[in-house]
DNA sequence: AAGGGTAACAACCGCCGGACT
DNA sequence: GAGTCCGGCGGTTGTTACCCT
């Protein structure tokens, strides 16, 4: 009998996700179930997997959904019904797990609210949404990348800029340094950390790091519809 | 200050469908 | 055609932070 490795489950650390990061950026996504044990990652394939899609690709937004974007998952729940990946294929940006989350803890009770409220009286109900206030402290957070003068980073702060990479929730502000520092701690994983892992000696004994990279532009190939378009960025100048 | 209730969200679980052998 | 593997999906649970009494 095969005994089952240890497989950790529960939050993830930041070194995991620095580990995740790394691998997928130098290799690409290839085997989810093979990944975690190349990558030194004691979880399951599908942690992995879920933990990337949610978390830590680079363009996804989290928190402060704006009133447009209400609007379109309470339409779009009227007509999809609980289709969660539908609705975020057409949020760009938003995870079918952020969608199912907010509609659940938030929308649900307010759509019902309002629907109670236009069968007695129809008056307008004010959103709860906040202004995305800390627009202003994601562009400061770039801006340290802007002052680098490391290759590759103009790329990576003006991409950021572009795509939200930066979670905009109400915690990043950057008014006070513990907000900043938290920020940084929960949501960079810089680019020297990642240069730094990737010149660590292979850990594990054979790879075949040629292999892996031709099953990983066959993946390519074939899933391409899944992949997000700042992938070159990721892994192109770390090749 | 402490405890209970609630909201928000990260993560897990089980199921399903497609691809492959 | 049957069996297996893998990835994706939706429902659900667990944890943490916050608010109120």
């Amino acid at each position: 009998m095969v005994r089952q490795p240890y497989l950790k489950k529960g939050s993830w650390s930041r070194d995991e996700d620095q580990k995740l990061i790394a691998y997928i950026t130098r290799y690409g996504i290839w085997n989810w179930n093979e990944m975690p044990r190349f990558a030194g990652l004691q979880r399951s394939g599908k942690s992995c997997r879920l933990r990337w899609v949610n978390y830590l690709r680079p363009n996804i937004r989290r928190g402060n959904f704006s009133r447009e974007e209400e609007e379109t998952i309470i339409h779009l729940q009227k007509t999809l019904g609980n289709r969660w990946s539908a609705m975020a294929a057409r949020l760009p940006q938003r995870t079918d797990n952020d969608i199912k989350n907010y509609w659940n803890s938030r929308l649900k009770k307010r759509v019902i609210v309002e629907n109670n409220n236009s069968a007695s009286s129809p008056t307008e109900t004010k959103s709860s949404v906040e202004e995305n206030s800390s627009d202003a402290d994601s562009s400061m957070m770039l801006g340290i990348f802007l002052d680098s003068d490391t290759p590759g980073m103009h790329d990576f702060a003006e991409i950021a800029a572009d795509t939200t990479f930066f979670p905009s929730g109400s915690n990043l502000s950057v008014a006070d340094d513990d907000h900043y520092s938290m920020a940084m701690d929960n949501y960079l994983v810089s680019y020297w950390e990642i240069q730094s892992f990737l010149e660590q000696p292979q850990m594990i004994e054979g790879l075949d790091c040629e292999a892996i990279s031709q099953n990983s532009q066959q993946w390519h190939s074939h899933h391409q519809q899944y992949y997000d378009p700042l992938h070159d960025f990721w892994v192109n100048p770390l090749i």
